[in-house]
RNA sequence: CGCGGGAUGGAGCAGCUUGGUAGCUCGUUGGGCUCAUAACCCAAAGGUCGUUGGUUCAAAUCCAGCUCCCGCAACCA
């Protein structure tokens, strides 16, 4: 029976098209859901939109369409990039799937009938054009942030969960669950912030707009985005107040939810208590990855910095835009994005270290043994640091993605590409050629060959497309976890094919 | 005194928990090689590790002050 591994990411806020920064989660989960795949997990991987709220009624207003249509639109948009990512999602959910509407309403009225949902008074500073309440932190210059107006003090009546409730037994989840808040320095944020001042009641329903989750018992209210949009971690695996489906019992929890730092304190505060209060055990673990940023700014529609995936896929290739995204990420700071690191690490990492390397070694197994696999036939002291290099790469990068350093487990994989190109320095296969060693120079192309093949299969969680490509020349479908144990897992006497280019060097002059 | 993170050769980062020759990738310079996508391999130059002071035989690493940058600051997805 396999382990299962149950990762999410947010999901998408369907007011307008996902940039890169969006991008970067889905990758990111794409490539642990991959790599516990590689591992043998039994893996559930879901991600999809979060379709309800204002903005969306008013984005849908705008374009004077009604906002399911709104919706419909940019979900389809957003499924299309993460496809086009090649992210090998089990689930793409929509909060505006009907059973996720019912369950959340049965949700909403659990908590209400056990008295953590309560109903009170909104207050806050309302700004009248706008239609929406503001914080105080939130104002501009004590002015509504989004159109300069004045705002005045308003209340509206809503429905409150009472977190206070349930406050002591977070902190002491936290507490004795060090890796559930990753990354760590973002623990101490969230309980000094927000838990240790005290918990105020969460607001958990709005009257001022209507595109959402009605409350059940109380029509003139609609669910609030948390419990709408949190709860979809349960209801599309058939989480049910009543009775759950078998499937629930077999995922939840969930091992990771990964999303943006932005909205760590909604999944390690709220949503947690909610789970409490539902009687449900808690997530293993939150990862709130950094923010990838263009230059060194946030990236925004006024600034006219928004870059998009599927932009940088036509120009470089997904794999390319996949290796930027997971390799130029730092664990716990910001990262940036520009045109001019891309290009850099398509040509030096892809084409020149990676590309070039598969090319060479396949163009020599073509000239010196016609395309085929030589024998392994003069073993010298040399080749040893080779092997353990590249056998010892399997658990190199294992340690890493526990830690979800993925960056350095791409690292860590790229260390036998680089071994193998200096192994071709040291041995200096042409010389063996002339010199008719031939016995010697079978050995050195199988060690190239296999080491090339036990890259591959590292770099499939990362990029794909480029490992089943490598496959391909290879001809071998030899790719499982368990094949690169030993160093003799592709056989001798196969047909390659014809080396052709992994990955084009890019003219620097062009951008 | 709101909370927290960061400041390391030209660029981007690691090291700091458990003090002891400052490491990686890129770039630069010189050399080697010619199987390959002007790619690959080797070597060198380049850092008083933000600043001041303290602890110590010894500090990038521990402690205190200061400067600059950044995130969060509660209902904003």
């Amino acid at each position: 029976m396999k382990e299962k591994f149950y990762i999410s990411t947010a999901i998408a806020y369907t007011s307008s098209k996902p940039h890169i920064g969006n991008t970067y989660e889905i990758v990111l989960a794409d490539a642990i859901a991959r790599f516990k795949r590689l591992e043998g997990y039994d893996v559930y991987f879901q991600t999809g939109t979060d379709e309800h709220g204002q903005k969306i009624e008013e984005k849908a207003k705008e374009a004077n369409i009604n906002p399911q249509e709104y919706v419909d639109k940019v979900a389809l948009e957003v499924r299309q990039i993460w496809d086009t990512m090649n992210t090998s999602y089990d689930k793409f959910v929509r909060t505006t799937n009907p059973n996720h509407e019912k369950v959340v309403q049965k949700i909403f009225k659990k908590l209400y009938d056990q008295g953590d949902i309560y109903k009170g008074k909104y207050e806050g500073l309302y700004c009248t054009p706008c239609e929406s309440f503001f914080t105080e932190s939130q104002l501009v210059d004590g002015k509504c942030p989004d159109c300069g107006r004045e705002v005045t003090k308003a209340s509206e009546e809503a429905y409150f969960f009472k977190l206070s409730n349930y406050a002591d037994r977070l902190v002491e989840y936290i507490e004795t669950h060090p890796d559930f808040i990753q990354p760590e320095s973002r623990k101490n944020e969230m309980i000094n912030n927000f838990i240790k001042p005290g918990l105020q009641d969460l607001c958990v329903s709005r009257t001022s707009f209507s595109w959402g989750i009605p409350v059940e018992f109380d029509s003139k209210h609609v669910v609030y985005v948390w419990i709408d949009a949190l709860s979809n971690y349960i209801t599309f695996l058939g989480y049910d107040p009543d009775c759950s489906s078998d499937k629930f019992n077999e995922y939840w929890p969930c091992d990771i939810h990964l999303i943006g730092k932005d909205i760590l304190r909604f999944h390690t505060i709220y949503w947690p208590i909610m789970l409490m209060a539902l009687d449900l055990p808690l997530p293993k673990k939150i990862f709130g990855h950094p923010w990838m940023l263009t230059g060194t700014d946030k990236m925004s529609k006024s600034k006219g910095n928004i870059v998009y995936a599927d932009d940088l896929v036509n120009t470089y290739g997904v794999d390319a835009v996949r290796y930027y995204m997971l390799h130029e990420m730092p664990f716990a700071n910001d990262g940036t994005y520009t045109d001019e690191l891309m290009v850099e690490r398509y040509n030096s990492d892809l084409a020149n270290i990676l590309g070039n390397l598969v090319n060479r070694t396949i163009s020599m197994a073509k000239k010196y043994f016609d395309n085929v696999v030589p024998e392994v036939d003069a073993i010298e002291d040399i080749d040893n640091d080779l092997k353990n290099v590249v056998l010892s790469a399997k658990d190199n990068v294992k340690k890493c993605m526990d830690e979800l350093r993925v960056a350095d487990a791409i690292d860590a994989v790229f260390e036998i590409f680089r071994r193998s190109n200096k192994y071709i320095d040291e041995t200096m296969p042409w010389a063996l050629a002339k010199e008719g060693n031939t016995a010697r120079l079978k050995t050195v192309i199988y060690n190239l060959l296999e080491s090339i093949r036990v890259g591959a299969v590292l770099l499939s969680p990362f990029l794909p497309d480029t490992s089943e490509e490598i496959f391909k020349q290879l001809n071998t479908k030899n790719n499982g976890y368990d094949s690169i144990d030993n160093f003799d897992g592709l056989d001798s006497d196969i047909k390659l094919n014809d080396p052709s280019p992994l990955f084009v060097r890019i003219d620097k002059s062009v951008n």
